[in-house]
DNA sequence: AACAGAATTTGACACAAATCAAGAAATGCA
DNA sequence: TGCATTTCTTGATTTGTGTCAAATTCTGTT
């Protein structure tokens, strides 16, 4: 649930209260919609871990992540599971007109969500058209993601694979601190091994491997487990495969 | 872009007179919305086999599919490439607000297409918000699509690739006959071996294999190397690997 | 009906990633 | 500080799918 730099809009649907530093929040949101947002919102939080809900619960509300990161997973009967989205500060969960989760939502941090009551949002979104056509834009780049996803999951090799999502997180992390990513790198893997895997449909041990091996080929340098530097920022990309400069997913 | 049964409202994209039998043409069309649309289309038809669109190329126009099929592909330098979209009679293609087509579109039977130039459609869509409700409701069901693959593409094995591909073609067909997709069924392949192989992240090669292992099994019957008949949809649908009763992709 | 070209199938083999299994490093807690 | 638990790494081996190559079937054309 990505956003462009250009696509910022006068109604978000984040509001004006919540501590978000990002480029989805307005300078320019004082409106009327964001008043009737104020009256049916409420806040949640949760630890790193917890499940927000579950796919098939009673789902009455739909919500803005605030701080922190949770994700989006599908699973078969026999366990299998697979990541369809990585929730950041700003990305929306939920969908009007539906009454259950479709995916299982859990918290891989600390997170704190704002929320909205399911019908009263459903009914403003009828009168003010703005909503509507906001979530239609922040959809539209979901889907674009999703899709620049599965020519990952389909056609990328394990390698592409962890060099593509070691970008993107690279990406995410340079546009909150308001910087092209370029040159050298630092930023902290907000998932496990386990997660990165279900995200990429790989196994934890291939995601290790192929992590060792870029680091064996000086594509990364790691301190621990978790906090990696991109010494240039180029040559991973040509690692990830794809020429895609930047409209990418997260 | 497939949209569920209840979802039929009383706004389409789709034209009055487009000769489509689908689920999502709803009867109460006669609208002011409708009236707009009429005036800013136009039709075009393409030749199975031809190039609707180049992924880049800057693209005037948001169309819909009035009869035949199409596919949205995404390619890596390399060659490889994935599709991330089968387009059925109804469905739209395009964004609202984009210069440029972000995938190729094919057609792979020949095809024929409902256009709307882009600017007109989009200050349309700036004063009739029930545009912009419909088009969210059909950009949600495309991301539903669009993550039921990402775990086909991720953690489905190719056996069960293939059964879910087929068991999505049989209810495509069923619902177009009106009819739930039970016992017996009885349907044409719309695409090539390397198509599927392209859809499914597979090579053409193991497609083709897997299909023959299922007829093997008993699974499938063929008639030429199109035509299939599923003797027992339940078998094919466990063969699938998952449970999802129908809300799946097209 | 015979041919050409395309689409599909099948086989042999190679290889990338999964699986199974230890062990090491990091983290939390008493 | 030391112990228990989780997370991560690495190794050995297997397996599913890809690759390369050839044969077969289908389709349309003259």
């Amino acid at each position: 649930m990505q956003m462009a730099h250009d696509d910022v809009h006068p109604v978000s649907l984040q509001c004006g209260d919540c501590p978000i530093r990002h480029r989805a929040v307005c300078a320019r949101c004082e409106t009327d919609e964001l008043e009737l947002l104020e009256e049916i919102k409420y806040y949640r939080s949760f630890e790193a871990g917890q499940t927000v809900i579950w796919a098939g619960d009673k789902m009455d509300f739909v919500a803005s992540v605030v701080t922190g990161i949770a994700t989006l997973t599908q699973t078969l009967e026999d366990g299998r599971t697979q990541m369809v989205g990585l929730l950041l500060p700003s990305d929306f969960v939920g969908r009007p007109g539906r009454e259950a989760a479709a995916y299982n939502v859990t918290a891989t941090t600390d997170i704190l969500m704002c929320c909205f009551r399911r019908k009263p949002f459903e009914e403003m979104m009828e009168r003010t058209p703005h909503i509507a056509q906001r979530l239609l834009q922040m959809t539209l780049d979901e889907l674009d993601a999703a899709r620049e996803w599965m020519l990952l999951l389909g056609r990328k090799t394990a390698r592409e694979k962890i060099a593509s999502l070691l970008s993107i997180v690279a990406r995410r992390d340079a546009s909150i601190k308001l910087r092209a990513p370029a040159g050298r790198m630092t930023f902290d893997l907000p998932l496990t091994r386990e997660a990165m895997a279900d995200y990429l449909g790989l196994t934890l041990e291939t995601v290790s491997r192929q992590i060792s091996a870029l680091k064996r080929d000086g594509v990364i340098e790691l301190e621990g487990k978790r906090h990696v530097t991109v010494p240039n920022m180029d040559r991973l990309m040509e690692e990830a495969g794809d020429d895609s400069d930047g409209g990418f997913l997260i």
